[in-house]
DNA sequence: AAACAGGCCTAAA
DNA sequence: TTTAGGCCTGTT
């Protein structure tokens, strides 16, 4: 990989594993949004930034300090999915999927974001978990100017903690009100605290996330998988579900991809939502 | 119209 | 420990 900054643009060339589209409509993140030109703009916290590609440059249009500070790690770009994609490639159908999901990166988000998200996801299609997403943001978040646009910070629990069902009624999120609101309780009592959440391992975060009304096992392995990079975690959906069904009818365990197991999910997930084989 | 969508909870065997 | 039914809402 390498970097060249500009005026107020970050250039990344010699990356392989950096598409944009991938990365923002893999399943993973919900707010990332293109323009017209395949310009994604989102934001992590209060940070808000254009991404784009330029055959093989990745663009970001931020200062080096910027880039240093916050995007260079929220796209985890240390780590070698090369390697990944090679090692998670235990046989025919992963290394389709893998070479299918070439560029996805497992991007580091904000852990609150990530709960609160996939709170909302369950049970739900991707276009509506959107639209709760970003009518959550824009009732609740903070407005901020960006590229003659505005933009909504995402809420943070306090906001959330405060409010009652009803006043949540706009974000149309039907009976996933409560759990919002209670786990955002949970996280301003101090009934779950994230920042420690790591701290107690794979097993603990798991439980400690499951004490939190709304959240099972599914919605728990994609907190841990995409905001505290557990990995390994993999969480089993409907599409997963298909896809284990299909293609190891036998016993099956996330463990045969081995530390990379979530990665490996990832590119199973995209594959299968592709619709291809 | 009825079923389904990236689950979870509760009650009941 | 596993299974069935209900749950808000929007879309097909």
């Amino acid at each position: 990989m390498k970097l060249e900054f500009k005026n107020n643009l970050t250039e990344i060339t010699e990356l392989e594993d950096f598409d944009p589209v991938k990365i923002f409509e893999c399943g993973q993140c919900f707010r990332w949004r293109p323009d017209d030109s395949g310009v994604y703009t989102g934001l992590f916290r209060n940070h808000a930034v254009s991404v784009w590609r330029e055959e093989e440059k990745i663009l970001i249009g931020c200062d080096r300090e910027t880039f240093e500070a916050v995007w260079h790690d929220y796209f985890d770009l240390d780590r070698d999915y090369a390697a990944i994609r090679s090692a998670v490639g235990i046989d025919e159908y992963m290394k389709k999927a893998a070479e299918f999901g070439k560029g996805i990166r497992i991007l580091r988000q904000d852990r609150w974001e990530a709960l609160c998200s996939f709170i909302i996801s369950q049970c739900n299609n991707i276009p509506r978990i959107r639209k709760i997403i970003e009518a959550l943001c824009e009732n609740f978040g903070e407005p901020m100017e960006f590229e003659g646009k505005t933009l909504f910070t995402f809420p943070p629990a306090e906001r959330i903690a405060a409010l009652t069902p009803s006043e949540l009624e706009p974000i149309r999120c039907g009976y996933r009100a409560a759990y919002i609101i209670d786990a955002a309780r949970a996280v301003t009592e101090g009934r779950l605290d994230l920042e420690q959440l790591s701290s107690a391992g794979f097993e603990g975060a798991i439980k400690a996330l499951k004490s939190i009304s709304g959240i099972g096992d599914k919605v728990a392995s994609c907190i841990v998988l995409f905001g505290l990079q557990m990995l390994d975690a993999f969480p089993m959906d409907v599409w997963i579900k298909r896809v284990l069904k299909e293609n190891y009818p036998d016993k099956f365990s996330p463990s045969v991809f081995g530390k990379y197991a979530g990665i490996a999910q990832q590119y199973m997930f995209f594959y299968a939502r592709s619709g291809q084989k």
